[in-house]
DNA sequence: GTCTATATCGCGATAGAC
DNA sequence: GTCTATCGCGATATAGAC
């Protein structure tokens, strides 16, 4: 059991929490500290400074963009609208994962401020997925699972639109807004968006 | 002729784009007053302080949401593709207007750390679109102009990629990297989107 | 309507006792 | 590793001369 919570790990999930409410430069050392429960200064010994802290929060954040298994995408393209549902699946997971509405608020404010952080949203979580998508609607068209058409607008449509989900139901969650008619859109899409393509 | 600039004007403008590069708690006073090229305390006799300035930026960036007439929408939504390629357009100008980066940018974080402006975004941009496009798509439905299938989720498909078009474009655009490909994205989306629905 | 000068406050960070 | 106390700075805002 490690459920021992140590006070750095207080400070990093306290931060995460109020620079995904307030943006970095609205966070004050103070409200961190007070949120931990302890002095001002007690925090550098944890931690170099507020920046430091910040980084560190944003780096645990970046880590968990789902990882996509480029190795065996034919064999995965090949199962056509189960393809589709396990991706789509695998988002949902990830907008429904505990902590989760903080970090895309976050990444979201970071990806319009930040442009090292652009950078890298850019050529991993969009550029991977858009990629592996592409991938994925090109095997299924070549073997005549669904119709002939630009696998890369394909790939585009059917990404936004879960991307567009994932932002409406963190918007919906942050006033503590029922979500769940909204998750369901998650299967609805898929559903929609196989019948639009296959090859019948 | 009014291409006169006032004190007052050049504020908000300045502002404007301050607010939306760094946020309203990061932008200072003095920043604003020295983009504009006067003291601080000058603002003053504009302004009765900081937050007005950036109320004032805020309500004019939420107005031009482009209008949707919903009075002659069956006759609009018989036109078909000519109806979805004249909606994307309008997104397209709207995303290519000027300032319009700024303004989305803005808007975006607004979204994320302000309950009331999430709320009037949620009843007017998104709500009013997909109401907008849903009856759209279901009078084309009705017409046999496209395939039977749910209205709402194909509003949802086609807005959410407009969406994640715009938000695109504006990250490439905020380094300063050419978007010219990304322009074409809406035209060929449109494309695409009717090749899937259409009733052939 | 702009300036200079200043008041007051909250910020990030450090020193040093325990 | 936490505390109290404090420093120096930059923030918003005001007073009053021009």
């Amino acid at each position: 059991m490690d459920k021992v919570i140590t006070t750095r790990q207080k400070i990093l999930n306290e931060s995460a929490l109020l620079f995904s409410q307030n943006g970095y430069k609205a966070t004050s050392v103070r409200m961190i500290a007070r949120a931990v429960g302890v002095k001002e200064s007690a925090l550098y010994n944890h931690f170099e400074n507020k920046e430091q802290i910040y980084k560190e929060v944003l780096s645990s954040i970046m880590k968990p963009v789902f990882s996509l298994d480029s190795s065996d995408i034919t064999t995965q393209a090949l199962k056509g609208k189960l393809f589709l549902s396990s991706f789509a699946t695998k988002y949902k997971l990830m907008t429904f994962d505990r902590g989760s509405d903080e970090s895309f608020r976050l990444l979201l404010i970071e990806l319009l401020q930040n442009p090292t952080l652009r950078e890298h949203f850019l050529e991993d979580s969009h550029g991977a997925s858009l990629k592996y998508l592409s991938m994925a609607f090109f095997t299924m068209m070549q073997n005549n699972l669904i119709r002939s058409t630009d696998p890369n607008i394909l790939a585009y449509q059917f990404f936004s639109t879960l991307f567009y989900i994932r932002l409406h139901i963190t918007l919906m969650r942050l006033d503590h807004k029922n979500s769940n008619d909204l998750s369901r859109l998650f299967e609805k899409h898929v559903e929609a968006f196989w019948e639009l393509i296959v090859l019948s």
